[in-house]
DNA sequence: CTCCTTGCAAATGATTTGCAAAAAC
DNA sequence: GTTTTTGCAAATCATTTGCAAGGAG
């Protein structure tokens, strides 16, 4: 261990700047785990309401290049932010949108699968794993919590 | 079996009618295996060039309800649609963009013991499975190639 | 003929871009 | 002082909605 590996390091290693709204955004990805772009900015903008929404895009596109956190698509809508070292995979729930986390480890057979039957290396933190949670299991379907197979065909008509 | 399982039967069961269009959109989903409104769009304007984006949309969310098509989200952008039977796992390689399949089997470890363990279950046709694709692989990492777990972690203290 | 369905255009929501002013080094 | 970064407004892209005309049953 040599390298600086504080932002501020990270960033003039390459000719680029410091700045508030960094560390701001940096901070607002650390402390929500796993936050959209727009909840990124809320964050930051109880601390410091001038920031805009785009300096906040922006600002995590720079931090993940730099390597510093990462994007994972949870689901439906926004992509979510989060740090390396919260390696986790995510499990969202369809029915009710909560989201779980899972130790890596879990797909480790899986990846292990993958790597040698198809030659396809997991990432692990960049899954999200979709299905329906404990609570909404038995709100919706009280005694078929054993098969995971049945599709359930949702009712919509007028 | 004595239900109607043909798109029409399907409709008229629930007082909605047959037209061209659905028809066309549900032959380009089954053709085009996993496929973005826009590209559903383009395969069913090929034909009729009169129809709609709008008008896909509004078919695929129906072909969706009514049990006939499925959506997952495959990565960064749009969700992909295509068909209950053909049920398997996506690999998406981040890297190329590349969609490849592995049977759901592939997650039945896994799905048991989300269930169990969290009370989880997963829905194996609705995930996407995110990394990095043999030829990829080969293309930048040629020689690590059996690492699946081994995080760097960027480093960043207050 | 009666409702469902479609096409169009406009609305919406999320993300990106151009550019001049402000800040970092 | 020079170059990067920011804020704002406008542009863009994907998706949705309102409504009148067209089509299915």
């Amino acid at each position: 261990m040599g390298v600086d590996t504080s932002l501020k390091g990270t960033l003039h290693r390459r000719g680029l700047r410091m700045t508030p709204q960094r560390q701001l955004v940096l901070d607002a990805v650390r402390d929500l785990g796993h936050a959209t772009p727009e909840q990124v900015c809320t964050k930051v903008q109880a601390v410091a309401p001038a920031v805009n929404i785009t300096t906040v895009y922006r600002t995590l596109d720079l931090l993940e290049q730099l390597g510093v956190v990462q994007h994972a698509h949870l689901g439906h809508g926004a992509p979510t932010y989060s740090q390396h070292e919260h390696r986790h995979v995510h499990l969202v729930c369809h029915s009710c949108g909560k989201v779980d986390e899972a130790p890596t480890e879990l797909l480790g057979a899986v990846s292990e699968r993958t790597l040698s039957e198809m030659g396809f290396r997991l990432d692990a933190t960049h899954v999200a794993l979709s299905g329906t949670c404990a609570d909404c299991l038995e709100r919706n379907d009280p005694d078929a919590a054993d098969d995971a197979g049945t599709p359930e065909t949702p009712e919509g008509g007028p």
